[in-house]
DNA sequence: AACTTTAAAATTGTCGACAATATTGTAATT
DNA sequence: AATTACAATATTGTCGACAATTTTAAAGTT
């Protein structure tokens, strides 16, 4: 049962529901990227007055999942691909870092926690070969723990709150099912035993590659897709 | 002339020029660290209705000045140490990967604008030694070019956008000037002169020393502030 | 005197209406 | 026919008022 946020607390106020279900809504293209929001026409759909809606709005601002210019209104951030690369660049930065800060604040518990929840994976993995949602859904599992796991608030509010959203949408509206799951389990594997050695350095550097190595994989279908509409427009 | 904010345009709505005039106030601690925001108090105060104003404070809180709670209302962010510490290695990790990409994507102009910059600053430095001040609107100032130049928006956004609110706040609260001038400007110039030779592996090292021996600064003038708050107790 | 319970006050959340700005569509001009 | 000027429309920004919640104060109980 993967977390969609392990950050924030539950709902209590109109907007923050609001917030929540367009947060979803964004993630799963059901409001389409690069899409104008018509705060009338929202605010009608959710009943609630435009005030609460551009509570709801500020809060999808500060996750950069809209976009917002003074007098003209609110945009659904576009996916493309050079902001997919850029998002990998600051997870490889900021991820490498949380993963050695993992390795010297953890304590016990997370990291036993943390090898139960691979061995879990593991298990998943052997029964449902092929099922990409799962092993995705463990993949996020894994990173959120090590984030978590670097007990340093400024990484968990920037990656957790922040950009892992734009991930996670970045995921369902090009449907990357990572086809290096095995690889990944062991990349996984790899650096919880770092953080277990208690290595800083080792953690980082394996954790950088790992995304290091998500983002060539990445690179490498879209340069696939381009040849391939290439092909058909000749 | 260094810039406060080389990423926001010119404020057009009320509530931008209440956000600027608050996020002064707060950095420069006319608001106090920690207080309590009342909402009708500050209304008041800057002759603006409420709402304007929570649309102020909502943009604050993306700069992470200030923290809000649901039905309880807005705080200034403490100051604290390990607040303080954790924004460093945030800092370390994406201003290394910043001038990485910076190696890789600054123009050739951009290049000879930013030794300009630094040539000035010696001169400065070498006119009125000691006085701290324009040295650390001129360390402000290099890291700026440096982040720009990344041409990394979500790099941009997170380090220009929210993370250096924080750092210009603590640099006023704890009053920090930093007496390592002679040797930090030494260390832009060999960051420079890496971004120069396109060795991006390079800058980002030199950057993260950089960064680390900022940090490591701070934490001796801690201790040793601790160690002489000790000494007056007895 | 310390601790609950309850009522009053204050604060935040939400609403609908109006003002300021941007967008759209139409008519006039070249 | 294309372009500009202007009016009409729609959208966003701001306001003041009310509802929901929390905080404070007071009264009562042990």
């Amino acid at each position: 049962m993967a977390l969609v946020n392990p950050t924030r607390e539950t709902p209590v106020t109109t907007a923050d529901k609001v917030f929540d279900s367009m947060l979803h809504a964004i993630v799963e293209g059901k409001i389409a990227a690069g899409s104008k929001i018509s705060e009338p026409e929202l605010a009608k759909q959710y009943e609630i007055s435009r005030s609460t809606l551009r509570e709801a709005l500020n809060r999808l601002e500060k996750c950069h999942l809209i976009e917002r210019k003074a007098n003209v209104g609110s945009r659904v951030v576009e996916c493309t691909i050079e902001s997919l690369l850029e998002i990998y660049v600051v997870r490889e930065s900021l991820e490498g870092m949380a993963c050695r800060q993992a390795a010297l604040n953890m304590t016990d518990d997370e990291i036993v926690d943390m090898k139960a929840m691979l061995d879990q994976h593991s298990k998943v993995q052997a029964l449902q070969d092929g099922v990409a949602y799962y092993q995705e859904e463990g993949d996020l599992d894994f990173h959120y723990k090590v984030i978590l796991g670097s007990h340093n608030k400024q990484l968990i509010n920037i990656l957790c709150g922040q950009l892992y959203h734009l991930v996670r949408m970045y995921r369902f509206q090009f449907g990357m099912h990572s086809p290096r799951a095995a690889r990944a389990f062991d990349e996984h594997y790899r650096i919880i035993e770092a953080i277990s050695d208690r290595d800083g350095e080792l953690a980082e550097l394996l954790m950088r590659r790992h995304i290091a190595a998500s983002r060539k994989n990445i690179e490498k279908k879209i340069a696939l897709k381009e040849s391939e509409s290439k092909h058909k427009r000749k």
